[in-house]
DNA sequence: CAGTGGTCTAGACCACAGT
DNA sequence: CTGTGGTCTAGACCACTGC
């Protein structure tokens, strides 16, 4: 049993598909056709087609049978961590300000909250070869008894700063992504003195009641930082 | 049998990770021990299992146990469309030009191919509401055969203009995002007077054999385009 | 050696589609 | 009604881990 029965079943429909012998929306081989082709029994066959559509390239309709699914074409999957990109790495990170303040009403409303709650709010900047990259701000709902370590944070990326109050699984999360001209405390920040675009990045944070526990946003230099994306 | 015991055991295995009663590292209970808890075969319990380890709460071991996976806190899923985001969409696309080139040193690098090797590029404007808010070019390999028919081409978005020549499910993708400031040429098309900053979306697509087949580039308005991208 | 997960079988009953 | 997929069982043998 070199390679099991199930990863042969995956290979050749996968490989039928790619080779369009099967196109979107058509009927693979029923459950009962495949064990009599594979000689195998239903539980294992049903293995294969339960990674095939795992995989994205089969759906199953109760009742009638597997069907070749159309790809997302537009899906892509991006691993964003504030402190390392694709063309380079923070080495340092300066705090900034770690600040208890009363929310503005587009930051109340951002998190859910009304205007007399308590914010933590966190500045900080970073630093690649000595030279500031990227300044960021992060705002966290505020928890009595919760101490805000300033030697835990100063290093930590966002979701690092919540794990400790909010399960890791828990943890839903959202990216905004645009472009941006820096305003003049921005420009002083980071050094800029001709024209340089920002790429600004909003991310925030909700706890497993899709409850907004944070809110950050990082302007990075445009010359400094490329986000990645791929397929699969 | 309202809900399949396999998902009982999924579910309440994710109550406990997602309560930190498991920690990541911590050993679940092995698949006999669960077979007795709720008195089901080995089978469901495996199927409760194999759910978890597909989103990712926990891996196995082989001889020695199923563990609670760390969660991957930097990973998002983001959806590009060169012609819809999510603050706006395109509703007309205009042609500027469809030509055989052939390419510079780096295009040539980026596509994989030697400076005589014909390509097509595709160059387009993109409207909303009757102003510019992007500006597009496509390089394509170009293939003996494969007619450019424009009416296709003009409203099609990348992995559409590939789709015929190479499987749909072949097709591996890469985003490249960053932000830039325009320069004469792309302040001409977009109509940019004053300083805007552009966000600039590269998008390689690669065959079955990992072959680039294509290069985009997509320079949008930074007034005009966010994206976003979310956990699971 | 006993315990673990990985693969696999040959049945079973169910709900649902289509005729 | 037959054929489909969805759930489930009670076994089996294997390879691997750790003692």
């Amino acid at each position: 049993m070199v390679s099991p029965v199930y990863l042969k079943i995956v290979e050749d429909i996968k490989r039928k598909i790619n080779s369009t012998e099967l196109k979107p929306g058509d009927v693979v081989s029923s459950e009962t056709a495949l064990c009599k082709e594979y000689g195998a029994s239903r539980m294992t066959v049903r293995k294969g087609l339960a990674i095939l559509a795992n995989e994205g390239y089969i759906y199953s309709i109760p009742g009638k049978g597997n069907f070749v699914q159309k790809p997302e074409l537009n899906k892509y999957t991006i691993y964003y961590d504030e402190m390392n990109n694709a063309i380079n790495s923070v080495d340092k990170a300066r705090l900034l300000e770690v600040n208890i303040i009363m929310p503005d009403e587009k930051l109340a409303g951002d998190l859910h909250i009304t205007r007399n709650k308590n914010v933590i709010m966190i500045r900080r900047l970073f630093y690649t070869d000595g030279a500031p990259v990227a300044y960021d701000i992060k705002y966290l709902l505020y928890q009595k008894g919760m101490p805000v370590v300033e030697k835990e944070i100063e290093h930590a990326t966002f979701p690092e700063m919540l794990s400790k109050r909010v399960s890791y699984f828990g943890l839903k999360k959202e990216l905004i992504i645009y472009a941006a001209i820096p305003d003049e405390d921005i420009k002083r920040y980071l050094n800029i003195y001709d024209d340089l675009a920002l790429l600004v990045v909003e991310q925030k944070l909700y706890n497993g009641e899709n409850k907004p526990v944070g809110l950050g946003i990082t302007y990075f230099r445009g010359d400094y930082i490329k986000l990645q994306g791929t397929s699969q």
